[in-house]
DNA sequence: TGTTAGCACTCTGTATGTGTGAGTGCTAAC
DNA sequence: GTTAGCACTCACACATACAGAGTGCTAACA
């Protein structure tokens, strides 16, 4: 609906007020690109645009800046040319990535953390990384380790290599062999649950069918409630609260704290970034954000995946007026080149 | 060295100060304050002691500012004295935090980040805790729990009732039998050992004397270094950055992007906590603080332990117009308050 | 000798006015 | 359909004026 020279002038002014955080003028344009156009002609095209809803003006003698519907537009035409190229990334930017998270992965948590922080630094934005926990493992085994004449600790291994532990009472005097039968015993009649199934009542059921220690059996029902709890728990990873600050949208102090109120509820944090759909890579513009405090920014989201499964989300967090061509084209790199660490994490 | 009189005006214009961030000048405090004196006395009771270092002026037609000594002054005067008092903590404030804590602690690291986020919300500044690792644990026996024909997971098991694990490789075929007595060897020899100890040469030295499987020993060294790693490791909290920004001191952008720089550096901020001495309550005013970016903030620390060990640190950052009674205050009783959840987590 | 009233002086913050520059919309000519 | 010209608008920068709060100094007072 738009003729090919309104959409290109469109361009321009994003382009331009992307980079400038100023309203562009006509003049601008014409001195600017080569376009064999006068700025009075520019002018009319601008004025069109404003009209179908593209351009906004903050006041009559201003010149025009995009308006959501604008950005949504752009980055429509753009997401799907960019699916299979580097886009903007230039080898020395991939290198950087490559190097960066090599040095510092020990751990899953390495991984999640350094995300968050090249996102950041690559885009001069807010980067939210969310960790799923895989609540999907079945139990395995588990082992008593014992401690002290009354204590010892419980193992408990699933079907994805993982472990976790608890502290638990045990009966003064019971031997290891003793709870190496006991371990024995509700190993087989648990295996293949998943974690989050063992409820109370399930090891309830279970435990009697082997022991009668009551102070035992609920030590054990608190351990593995514990264990579930963390098992199902979201762990959220920020970087880059202080990039906001060189963005001249947030020299306005009143607007970073409003902001920054919001990054620091973990909670809202992780509900924004479990709203997002599992579709690949998605941008929400300005209103588009349903959650309120981040209604005047945009976000760009991805969610990985490990054999289908998803292993997190991460995001970028900034103005409306974003790089999203950068942006995009590191999220996309991000992407595939985080599926195949976690695919073999060596 | 000061007269009385000199003392109480000065005490009136820190907190006069404190609360209003305001200059104060000579005619206010006559106003607020029945002293029976005149705004010229008090004029010249003040330039004496902006002669003494402990007044400052903005310039010239403003009120005066309380120098870093002014503060130094007033809170050690105040510090012995609330050692035993609940100082300006209400009924109300204490419930609060007790409530508070009793909601959400599951596990240490929900103690540490409670923790952080009490002291930021009550003290309206930025917090930053920091919880030591035992790394003076000693090792007390490992066990293998098999995972699958070549893989295992170690547990290693320490006097303190923790434990840890990883994951290693072990020879194809390797009996679950075999596995008990190697560990039981090992567990042995490596009894009663530092984790710290326990490096790769030890390792070899033990080992060697069981088997001579060299991929089972290398994952064992790197299983083994990577839990000493994260035993040794420390974790930061933070809090309430937020909050720095209703304070009249960083309505300036830039200094409010300075102090995020440096709290988003993990490194930094573990330098600064540590590098306070860990006896009881410290307080770090203006530029006796050594680190650069945190030069013009005042910082009270304290320092918790249990049976004699360092378990972490505390501190509260914000402008040198802080509320230290207050912030001394909350501090006092989360201290004492700690020391005895961590004497006996429940 | 310590305290105070009075006064001139200084400096900041706010309000007000003016000029400049960038931009627009409209009209008329090409 | 395009463009030059022109009047108009508005934000911003700058200067000037002014009120308010505070100071230091001096002289008078108890």
């Amino acid at each position: 609906m738009l003729n090919d020279r309104k959409r290109k002038i469109l361009q321009i002014i994003i382009e331009d007020y992307i980079e400038t955080a100023e309203p562009v003028g006509s003049r601008t344009i014409a001195r600017k690109h080569n376009l064999g156009l006068s700025p009075a002609t520019i002018r009319n095209e601008m004025s069109d645009l404003e009209l179908l809803g593209y351009l906004e003006q903050p006041h009559t003698s201003a010149g025009r800046v995009p308006s959501a519907q604008a950005y949504r537009l752009y980055v429509d035409s753009m997401v799907d040319s960019m699916k299979e190229e580097p886009g903007v990334l230039t080898e020395n930017d991939m290198a950087l990535i490559n190097s960066w998270y090599k040095e510092r992965i020990r751990n899953m948590d390495d991984i999640f953390k350094s995300t968050a922080k090249i996102l950041s630094r690559m885009t001069q934005n807010v980067s939210l990384v969310l960790a799923n926990k895989k609540s999907t493992a079945r139990f395995k085994y588990l082992k008593f380790l014992p401690l002290s004449d009354t204590r010892a600790i419980m193992c408990i291994v699933t079907d994805d290599g993982a472990m976790d532990n608890g502290l638990i009472d045990i009966p003064a005097g019971m031997s290891s062999a003793e709870l190496d039968y006991l371990s024995g015993k509700m190993s087989n009649l648990l295996e293949g649950r998943r974690l989050t199934e063992i409820n109370g009542d399930l090891l309830q059921e279970v435990y009697s069918a082997v022991s009668e220690d009551e102070v035992m059996l609920a030590s054990l029902k608190k351990a593995i409630s514990n264990i579930a709890a963390k098992n199902s728990e979201q762990k959220v990873f920020l970087g880059g609260a202080k990039q906001l600050l060189n963005q001249p949208e947030f020299q306005d102090v009143g607007r970073v704290k409003n902001l920054l109120g919001i990054l620091e509820e973990e909670k809202v944090v992780k509900d924004i970034l479990n709203a997002g759909d599992d579709s690949g890579l998605k941008v929400t513009i300005g209103s588009e954000n349903k959650f309120t405090g981040i209604k005047d920014c945009s976000m760009v989201q991805a969610t990985y995946r490990l054999n289908g499964q998803i292993v997190g989300t991460m995001a970028v967090l900034g103005p409306t007026r974003m790089e999203y061509r950068k942006v995009i084209a590191v999220m996309n790199y991000l992407h595939k080149y985080l599926e195949t660490i976690l695919k073999d994490p060596k």
